[in-house]
DNA sequence: AGCCTTATTTAGAATAATTCTAAGTCTTAA
DNA sequence: TTAAGACTTAGAATTATTCTAAATAAGGCT
């Protein structure tokens, strides 16, 4: 789990310590906080910050693809440092969300009716469910 | 397109005449409106319906499953009456919506890193994209 | 180091979609 | 035909998020 120093540049930004805090907190646990739930995890290290900046930070990462925003039906919006193309199941025993991977070497086009050479923007996969044996 | 004159009944539910009509106005044009749009519209041929009804409707449609709610990042849901299993994909270049099928004989593990019995209550897909030659 | 320009942060107000509330109306079954 | 419950309604409330305007902080430049 634990690897990298993660340790953000994004050239073209300044890393504010709020971005950095917001950062960190994001990949220290890979749990998929809402927004309100990085902002309680960040006021501990950084307890004058606002609500708003931590919407602001997670949108600035977001827009720099250094951060996934991840969204289950209507509910807050999660968010995700996981860069891969990768999908989420919603564990509905345990309330947990795990990131899911792709098989290797398939296409959208293998599975889903679309033409070959639509250009794919973007791609969203949310399942939810109960693991076996549980 | 248009076969099945879709008259609409559940067991243990009142058609009311606005329930019929929000159905109606989904199964008419398969364009996925919003509650807004579907209120728009309803109000045509019901004058008197309110917003609240229409959400109503629609959720009491979506909880006996005769309609799919759809979301698309936070942006307000979308409904179709489109049963069958598919996902959606976002035009890009018109803003249309179109249903995607799966292709025949794929399970989900075919292309998903998930335990091969896992119970799925709920799939999501929705692509963003641009369709080739346009 | 000090200054300037601009990016960023902040608190609080504003917004937008949706849900809730409480009262009124309609249905249905007896 | 009437009581009970289901449904609809208008408007208030809620909730997540965005906006606003003022204050602060970062970097670059001298």
């Amino acid at each position: 789990m634990s690897t990298s120093t993660d340790t953000l540049n994004i050239p073209g930004l300044r890393m504010t310590k709020q971005r950095k805090e917001v950062y960190r907190v994001l990949t220290e646990t890979r749990d998929h906080p809402t927004a309100a739930d990085v902002y309680d995890r960040v006021k501990l290290s950084t307890p004058g910050i606002s609500l708003a900046t931590v919407y602001n930070c997670l949108e600035t990462l977001v827009e720099h693809k250094a951060v996934k925003q991840v969204n289950f039906e209507r509910e807050s919006s999660r968010y995700c440092p996981n860069l891969n193309e990768h999908g989420h199941f919603h564990d509905e025993i345990t309330g947990t969300i795990h990131d899911i991977k792709f098989k290797d070497g398939i296409k959208l086009s293998d599975f889903l009716d679309i033409p070959e050479d639509t250009h794919i923007t973007n791609l969203d996969i949310t399942l939810r469910g109960i693991l076996p044996k549980n």
